[in-house]
DNA sequence: GGGGGAAGGACCA
DNA sequence: TTCCTGGTCCTTCCCCC
C-alpha cells in the first residue's frame, strides 16, 4: 500500500482513495495515520464509502490490467518506443520557448481570508468556509488538524471539534475578487482568470513597459491605518474604509511587505518597488494586500505548467521565480511529484505509482514504457511534463460548451417529485441559457442515486432547445424511461442535474452580428424579425452533423421537430456532391416529407424571400438582389426555417442550385462581391478589410476595386492583396494599441486561424459556421485604464463615461450605424450588453463576470468560461481509461 | 472500418 | 445525521453506413 494510512487500518487498498489529500499547503507534516483514521472511522458504512469503495476497486483491476499488458511488452517492443519517445523528445525541445514571463497567482485560503477579515475574531480559530456537507475551504489553522477544501463539514468536526464553519457569502467574495482583477489588468490586460481566486497573468509585456518607467509610476503606498488621516492615504490604492494595516492571516508566513516585516507601516509610507520580474509581481500582491488586506501568493515561470506549480512553492503569501534557462527547468522538474502537477489526480497517480514513477523524472525515464500502457494524449503529456513545458500563451477566453445545472437533495423517490423537480432545474437552466442567448441540441439527464451512483442519459435533437417546455420536454422523457427502467422499484435519488450542449452557432445571442450575416444571405428572416434562420454553417461537414438515433425518444422528437435546413435544401433534390456525406436517416425522412410538402411551400417562401430584403443602398441593393434572384431562381424547393443551418457556400450559392453543387465562393457583406475562397479565414480577412475600409473610408473598399469577383484561394495576386492588407492591419492595430492587445504569433493554433477574434473590445463578432468570427473595428483611440479619455472611433466623439463596457457598448453602437448606414440599411439592431453568466456556476468561482477594468466586453458563449485543458495548455485529461473497461 | 452520439469517468476549483 | 457543483476533456462502446 502506498499510504501509512491503508496499513494502519488493515491494509485495504480502497483507502486510498479516501485518505487525506495533503497536496496542499499548510498541510505539511501531518499526522496521516491519524487523520486518515478518523476519516475512516467517520465514512465506514456510509452509501458515500460503499461507492468509493466500488470505484477503488474499479481502479486497481484496471492497474491490474496495465500490469498484466505490462508483463507482455517486449524488448524489441520497447525499442521501438523508446526510439519514438526520443523523436518526439526532439521535437518538443525544439519547439521549448523561454521568452514568455508567465505568472500564476492564487488568493491564499481565498474564501477563509475573507471571512476572517471581516470577523476578525475568527482569525486565531481553526475555521472553515462551507457547510457540515463540504468545506469550501479551511484556514490554515483548521489545516493544522487534516480540515480542507472539498472535505465535508462533520468530518472537519470529528477532526477539529473546535473548528468553526461559516457559511459561503458569494457575493462578497466576487466583490473581493472584482478588487484583485482590477489589479491584475494593470499587469496583463488579458489575464486569464481561473477561478475567483486564480489567474494566469503574461507578464512579458508589462515588463518591457516597466523597465522605462520612472520611480513614481513603480512607487505604492501602504493602506492608512486606523490612525491615519485621509490625506494621508494614496488615492489610486485608498482603502474603502479604515481598518488595521495588513490582517496578517497567516502567523509564520513571510510578509509582502517589503521592510516591514508584517507590522505596521507608518501612516503615508510608500515603497517604490523595482523593475524586475520578482520587484513587479511583489508590487502586485502589495497592492492586492493593501487594497483587500488579503495575501495572494505567486509562481512565476516561463509556462503556465510551471508557474502553477511555483505559486504554491511558497504559499502563503509568498512567491517563487523559477528562472527562464532550460537547465533551471530541468533541475526544477527532476524532483517534481507528479500529483502537483495539474491535471495529474489520484487515479492517474495511484496508475502512475504502480509503475514506480513518483516524480517527473521517473515519468521521463519511463516514458517507453508509459507511450505503450497510456493513451497517446495521456503520454503525451507526460512527456511535456517531464520536459517542463508547457503553454507559453494566456487565451483570452474560450467559448463555452455546454451549460448545466444540478442540485443534491436528501432522498427523492416520487415520481411526481421527481418529475416537478426536473422542471425546476430546466426552468433555472432556461433562465440561465436566456441570459447568455444560447441554445443547444443535446439535451442531457444526469442522475446520482442514493448509492451515489451516476447516471447520464443524453438525447440530441436535430434542433436546438433554449426554453423550459422545449428542455423539460427532452429531460422529462429520459427521466420517466430511467423510471420505467427502474420499475417497479422506486428511483432513489439524492442528485438530479440536466445540461444543455452542442451549442449552435452563437447566432441567436448576438442580434447584431446575425444581422449582418443575414446581409450575406438573400432575404430570409424569422417571424420576432431576428434573422434566426440565416444561421450560415461555412463547414460543410456541418451538413452531416445532425445527430439523432433512431430510438423511441429520438423518432418522438423526429416528429416534433422542425423541418431542419439541411433535409430542405439538399434533401429534395436527392443530389450530393462528391464531397457529401451521404443523407442520414432525418435527412431522408425530411426529404420525403417536404417532397410532399415542395409544392406550396415553394411559392410562399419565395415570396417571402422578395418581401424582407432590406431596403438598402443602391449597391447594396444589388448585391442583395442578384443574390437573392439567383437563389429563387435555383432554390425553388427552398424552404428557410428559422431552427435551420445551412452552408455558407450553399446558402451562397448564386450560380448553382441548392441541390447541386455547393459554390466554393461567398458573398462578402460589405461589399457584397463574391469571394472566391470557402477558406473561413480567408474570407474573414477579407471581410475585415471591408469592414475597416467601410468605416474609415466611406464607400470605399481597397481589397479591390474591380467588379470582378475575389479569388482568395487561387489568385496569388489577390491572396497576396489580402494578406499584405492583414498585415498592414496588424501593424496599425498594433500602433495604435498601446496596451497591445493584439497578439501576434504567439503559440496558440487557433490565434493563427481566428486571430481576429481575439481582440475584445475592439471587435464585431461574426456568426460564422458554428464558430463566431470577428469583424476588427477600428481601434478606441485612448482606451487605457490610466488616461480614461475615451473617445469613440467612430463617431469621434469625447465619451462621458470612463467606464470602458459602456464605452465598448457605444463603439458597437456606433460601428453598427456606420455599417449600416454604409449598407444603406436604417434597421436599428438590438445590441447584447455584455453576457450575464450562470448565476450558480459562478457563486463558485467557475465562471467569471467581464473584466471591465480591460474594456473587455465578452460577446458571446461564457464571458469567460474556463479555457479548455488544451487551450491552457496545461495537459489533456489524464483519464487512463485504456485500463479502465 | 470509420464516423459520431451516448455514456461514463477523471480532473479542476 | 451528514461527502457539492459546474465545467471540460478523454475514452470506450455501439450503431449505422
Amino acid at each position: 500500500m502506498e499510504n501509512g494510512a491503508a496499513s494502519s487500518t488493515g491494509g485495504e487498498g480502497f483507502l486510498s482513495r479516501m485518505a487525506l489529500n495533503d497536496n496542499k499547503a499548510g498541510m505539511e507534516g501531518l499526522d496521516r495515520d491519524k487523520i486518515n483514521k478518523i476519516i475512516m472511522e467517520s465514512s465506514k458504512g456510509s452509501r458515500f464509502y460503499e461507492n468509493e469503495l466500488k470505484r477503488e476497486q474499479q481502479v486497481n483491476q484496471r492497474i491490474e490490467k496495465m500490469m498484466q499488458q505490462k508483463a507482455q511488452i517486449t524488448e524489441q517492443q520497447l525499442k521501438k518506443a523508446h526510439a519514438q519517445v526520443e523523436r518526439l523528445a526532439s521535437e518538443l525541445e525544439m519547439s521549448r520557448d523561454l521568452s514568455r514571463v508567465i505568472v500564476h497567482v492564487d488568493m491564499d485560503a481565498f474564501y477563509a481570508a475573507v471571512e476572517m477579515r471581516d470577523c476578525p475574531e475568527l482569525k486565531d480559530k481553526p475555521m472553515a468556509v462551507g457547510s457540515m456537507s463540504m468545506l469550501s475551504t479551511s484556514n490554515y489553522h483548521a489545516r493544522k488538524y487534516g480540515v480542507r477544501a472539498a472535505m465535508p463539514g462533520f468530518i472537519g468536526k470529528k477532526l477539529c471539534p473546535s473548528l468553526v464553519i461559516v457559511p459561503t457569502n458569494f457575493d462578497k467574495y466576487r466583490a473581493v475578487s472584482g478588487e484583485i482583477r482590477r489589479i491584475f489588468a494593470d499587469y496583463d490586460p488579458h489575464f486569464q482568470p481561473m477561478s475567483l481566486d486564480e489567474a494566469y497573468l503574461d507578464f512579458t509585456d508589462h515588463l518591457e513597459q516597466r523597465q522605462s518607467w520612472p520611480d513614481s509610476s513603480r512607487t505604492h503606498y501602504y493602506r492608512a491605518s486606523s490612525t491615519t488621516t485621509g490625506e494621508e492615504q494614496l488615492p489610486q490604492e485608498a482603502a474603502p474604509e479604515d481598518k488595521d494595516l495588513s490582517p496578517v492571516l497567516f502567523d509564520d508566513s513571510p510578509s509582502s511587505l517589503p521592510g516591514s516585516d508584517g507590522v505596521s507601516a507608518a501612516a503615508g509610507a510608500f515603497e517604490v518597488f523595482g523593475t524586475s520580474v520578482e520587484e513587479a509581481v511583489r508590487e502586485m500582491r502589495f497592492r492586492i494586500e493593501q487594497k483587500t488586506m488579503l495575501t495572494a501568493s505567486a509562481g512565476i515561470a516561463p509556462n503556465t505548467m510551471l508557474a502553477k506549480v511555483c505559486s504554491d512553492k511558497n504559499k502563503p503569501n509568498g512567491q517563487y521565480r523559477l528562472p527562464s534557462t532550460r537547465e533551471a527547468v530541468m533541475d526544477f522538474v527532476q524532483n517534481l511529484p507528479v500529483r502537483k502537477v495539474s491535471g495529474i489526480g489520484k487515479v492517474s497517480e495511484k496508475m502512475l505509482n504502480a509503475l514506480g514513477v513518483s516524480s517527473c523524472s521517473h515519468l521521463r525515464q519511463q516514458m517507453a514504457l508509459l507511450s505503450l500502457l497510456f493513451s497517446e494524449a495521456s503520454w503525451h503529456h507526460f512527456m511535456q511534463v517531464s520536459l517542463g513545458l508547457g503553454s507559453t500563451y494566456i487565451p483570452r477566453y474560450e467559448e463555452r460548451k455546454s451549460m448545466s445545472t444540478e442540485r443534491t437533495f436528501k432522498e427523492l423517490s416520487k415520481v411526481e417529485e421527481q418529475m416537478s423537480f426536473c422542471r425546476e432545474l430546466c426552468e433555472d437552466l432556461a433562465e440561465d441559457m436566456k441570459k447568455e442567448g444560447l441554445k443547444g441540441k443535446t439535451v442531457t439527464l444526469k442522475l446520482k442515486n442514493v448509492n451515489f451512483e451516476v447516471k447520464t442519459r443524453a438525447l440530441t435533437l436535430p434542433y436546438a432547445v433554449a426554453t423550459v417546455d422545449e428542455i423539460f420536454a427532452v429531460a422529462k422523457d429520459l427521466l420517466k424511461t430511467e423510471i420505467d427502467n427502474e420499475s417497479p422499484q422506486p428511483l432513489r435519488l439524492r442528485l438530479m442535474g440536466v445540461r444543455i450542449s452542442a451549442f449552435v452557432s452563437s447566432d441567436d445571442k448576438k442580434p447584431l452580428q446575425r444581422s449582418i450575416i443575414g446581409f450575406l444571405q438573400p432575404g430570409k428572416t424569422d417571424s420576432s424579425g431576428s434573422p434566426q434562420g440565416m444561421i450560415q454553417k461555412l463547414d460543410k461537414k456541418h451538413l452531416s452533423d445532425h445527430p439523432f438515433q433512431a430510438g423511441p425518444l429520438a423518432q418522438k422528437y423526429q416528429r416534433q421537430e422542425e423541418v431542419p435546413m439541411w433535409s430542405k435544401q439538399r434533401g429534395l433534390e436527392g443530389v450530393q456532391t462528391g464531397e457529401e456525406p451521404k443523407q442520414s436517416f432525418f435527412q431522408r425522412a425530411h426529404a420525403k416529407r417536404l417532397q410532399l410538402q415542395a409544392g406550396n411551400a415553394d411559392t410562399q417562401e419565395e415570396e417571402q424571400n422578395a418581401s424582407v430584403i432590406p431596403s438598402t443602398g443602391a449597391d447594396a441593393q444589388q448585391g442583395v438582389e442578384s443574390s437573392t434572384k439567383a437563389h429563387k431562381n435555383n432554390c425553388a424547393a427552398s424552404d428557410l426555417s428559422e431552427k435551420d443551418s445551412v452552408s455558407l457556400p450553399e446558402a451562397q450559392a448564386s450560380t448553382s442550385g441548392c441541390g447541386g453543387k455547393v459554390s466554393e465562393s461567398l458573398t462578402c457583406p460589405v461589399c457584397f462581391r463574391q469571394v472566391k475562397t470557402t477558406d473561413l479565414t480567408v474570407f474573414n480577412t477579407h471581410i475585415d478589410q471591408c469592414l475597416s475600409d467601410a468605416s474609415s473610408k466611406p464607400n470605399q473598399c481597397t481589397v479591390s476595386d474591380s467588379e470582378s469577383d475575389l479569388d482568395l484561394e487561387n489568385d496569388p495576386k489577390e491572396c497576396e492583396m489580402v494578406n499584405k492588407c492583414t498585415r498592414e492591419c496588424e501593424v496599425e492595430v498594433e500602433k495604435a494599441e498601446s496596451s497591445k492587445e493584439l497578439e501576434v504569433n504567439r503559440k496558440d493554433p487557433k490565434k493563427d486561424q481566428h486571430s481576429s477574434k481575439k481582440q475584445p473590445g475592439k471587435s464585431m463578432v461574426l456568426l460564422i459556421n458554428g464558430d463566431s468570427e470577428t469583424v476588427t473595428s477600428p481601434q478606441p483611440q485612448s482606451c487605457n485604464d490610466k488616461g480614461r479619455v475615451l473617445i469613440c472611433p467612430v463617431c469621434q466623439l469625447t465619451q462621458d463615461s470612463n467606464d470602458l463596457i459602456v464605452f465598448n457598448h457605444h463603439v458597437d453602437l456606433c460601428l453598427n450605424q456606420e455599417v449600416l448606414h454604409e449598407l444603406g440599411g436604417q434597421i436599428s439592431f438590438p445590441i447584447n450588453p455584455p453576457s450575464v453568466i450562470n448565476s450558480k456556476a459562478r457563486d463558485r468561482g467557475r465562471l467569471l463576470p467581464v473584466q471591465a477594468s480591460t474594456g473587455k466586453t465578452k460577446r458571446r458563449g461564457s464571458p469567460s468560461s474556463p479555457p479548455s485543458k488544451k487551450a491552457k495548455g496545461l495537459c489533456p485529461r489524464n483519464t487512463i481509461d485504456k485500463f479502465f473497461r
